[in-house]
DNA sequence: CCCAGCTGCTTTAGCGCTTTAGTTGTTCGT
DNA sequence: ACGAACAACTAAAGCGCTAAAGCAGCTGGG
């Protein structure tokens, strides 16, 4: 039903309807007509002049757009989008589970650097919370019928991604952040995950470390996908025989688990790599609580940054990227695919780098 | 011709017209008039029909109804919004120094909780995010201008606000997040953050606490201040001689310093309060570090909770609520005071409860 | 048997802006 | 000196939708 919950909509009560001309003027809305008449010209004089169109004097347009600053006059924006000017908004949807979300600072951060690009612009940024992909789907549908928005932003691309087809098919300008190919036509903006799950594989290796764990994130992301190959490549090349993978939900608690989990075998590893700062620290408390010493009985290491893993003890070495630049490179391919599309290719983003804190050492008791 | 007067005009003429509307890809817009032309009705007996008002049998809404499906139409929200429909939309603005902002679950939670409220009424979100109040002011009156928002949710209001004036003077309905009374004439959605602060202290008093300690957020916020003088109160009742407040700019940097100093002085506090969860792990880090205790030597509570109190060990002492809820009851008076201006008074969100972990203690030795 | 009073539509106007097609008044080329 | 070219405007149409007004056809009270 496309019709049924039309937004905040309520004509029944506008029913008293006081537009009648006896009384004082309603508050109407200042328009270029406002303008025009001030100045003393046509309404599409103004809106040349305040377009930067030919069509006025110099002398014209100044006054012009002297008025409109001095009347505090903003375009309409659905008069402007009416007319089939772009939206002015770019569209995310987060679909995560409630317990999770919030917790990595990842997100905000990213939404931060998307903000400075899209902010200079004047464009603004639609922000939905979803419980999962169907939902997210459905907003997709309902932003793009509606002509809310000029592009859109998909994160977390799954292996078998139902949205690619779809947003595709709805004919919007979006841009994937997170894998490298396999994205239908859409150009994404991707990190060198491989790279970086190698260089932390042979850094721990140097170390000394041969039984190392990885707890990773949920199997149906890519770069999940991703990083469990490159740990299990990087163990073939390197010749470390134990080495394994975890998924879980990214929740703290299934991070603790597999921690314990993994603690307790009898060959216990002597390095784990989170796929997130939160379980990280997760794992870190379980380590504490364990009484496992880090990093002298166990190495830790977390594939993300953030205050988090800074402000435990021990510090956390971590595959740190700098997620503020991640989202300007991303609203900068989105503005580029909207306004000109086909000329934005795939991107690739600086490879995360291993900074390394106090929660890695070599192997020992 | 059902509709369109073209052939009032120049009908030659119109050939050559702009769009490259002439061959092949003709991508229109589906619209009711194709919904109308489908049924063989009026545009306006489409939107009788879409609209649920009286003007057309049931027979015919029926069929009207079940085209738009089949078509998979959509309302076109600046076709809406110009006709003086609302925008369907809701603005929030964080204004937040990049440091901090991220590290702090709240906002996520908020947001997850509100959209529940929001997408259920197919009421987007627009959020932008903001170096300072200046700044937020700016899109403010842009948002205003523009007509882009319905409502505006204030967050963080501060003891002499600017903002609100400004969001009174625009004549966008707004709902302030944080703090009774002083907001002119917006409703507020606020926490008792008084009593919480007094719960807190009495708790640490019953433990035989006396040098306690508050590691204290921005001195311009509101609920800072509000804090701060709850402290002080409940050091006056109780008969503790040696409390102090310190302000902070939120940071985990300054967090930490603050705590370094306060654990440096001759006469150490043995409990501290922190009003954000990340600076109260910063401080249990600094207690680690210098090797006092927590919670043997230092009692240590938070006044945000989140998964990171519970993450860490020891797990903090925090006060905990419910964001989510408080997102939605945020929205919701949002909503009520678009639909029915007015009709909102001060709403008291349910007060932070003290979830004892394992951060605090009797003091010791 | 006429018309007031419905019901169920259609017509028309208009929201604020952009855009295209005029319409002046000037200046220039020859 | 006279039309052409141009500059600087104005007029009007139209984007998709809603809402007020209009208009057929029917009903039923007098």
């Amino acid at each position: 039903m496309p019709t049924s919950g039309s937004g905040v909509n309520k004509p029944g009560a506008a029913a008293g309807h006081g537009r009648a001309a006896g009384v004082g003027k309603n508050k109407t809305r200042l328009t270029i007509a406002d303008i025009a008449r001030e100045v003393g010209v046509s309404p599409s004089a103004v809106s040349f002049a305040l377009n930067g169109r030919p069509g006025v004097s110099e002398a014209t347009r100044t006054r012009i757009l002297q008025a409109a600053e001095r009347m505090n006059w903003h375009p309409h924006s659905a008069a402007r989008a009416l007319g089939g000017a772009p939206a002015g908004a770019v569209g995310l949807v987060l679909a995560r589970p409630t317990r999770t979300l919030g917790a990595e600072p990842f997100y905000a951060q990213l939404i931060y650097g998307m903000q400075s690009v899209l902010s200079a612009r004047s464009v603004a940024l639609l922000l939905q919370v979803v419980d999962d992909t169907e939902a997210e789907l459905v907003v997709y549908r309902r932003w793009a019928g509606e002509q809310r928005v000029d592009g859109l932003l998909i994160v977390d691309p799954q292996t078998k991604d139902p949205r690619i087809s779809v947003v595709e098919a709805l004919g919007v300008p979006a841009v994937v952040l997170g894998g490298h190919g396999k994205h239908g036509e859409l150009p994404t903006v991707w990190a060198d995950d491989r790279e970086a799950m190698l260089e932390t594989v042979r850094y721990l290796a140097a170390l000394g470390h041969t039984r190392i764990a990885h707890v990773a994130g949920t199997p149906a992301f890519q770069h999940t996908q991703r990083r469990i190959r490159a740990l299990k490549d990087a163990a073939g090349q390197l010749g470390l025989a134990e080495t394994q993978s975890v998924p879980t939900d990214f929740s703290d608690g299934e991070g603790a688990a597999v921690t314990r989990r993994l603690l307790s075998q009898p060959d216990a590893p002597t390095a784990i790599v989170y796929d997130s700062d939160l379980m990280a620290v997760a794992g870190l408390g379980v380590a504490t609580e364990m009484g496992v010493r880090v990093p002298g009985a166990l190495s830790i290491v977390s594939f993300d940054d953030s205050v988090l893993t800074r402000v435990v003890h021990p510090a956390i070495t971590a595959l740190s990227r700098d997620t503020h630049a991640l989202g300007v490179q991303v609203a900068e391919a989105l503005m580029r695919i909207v306004e000109e599309p086909g000329t934005v290719g795939d991107i690739k983003a600086a490879t995360p780098r291993l900074t390394v804190r106090e929660s890695t050492a070599k192997p020992g008791r």
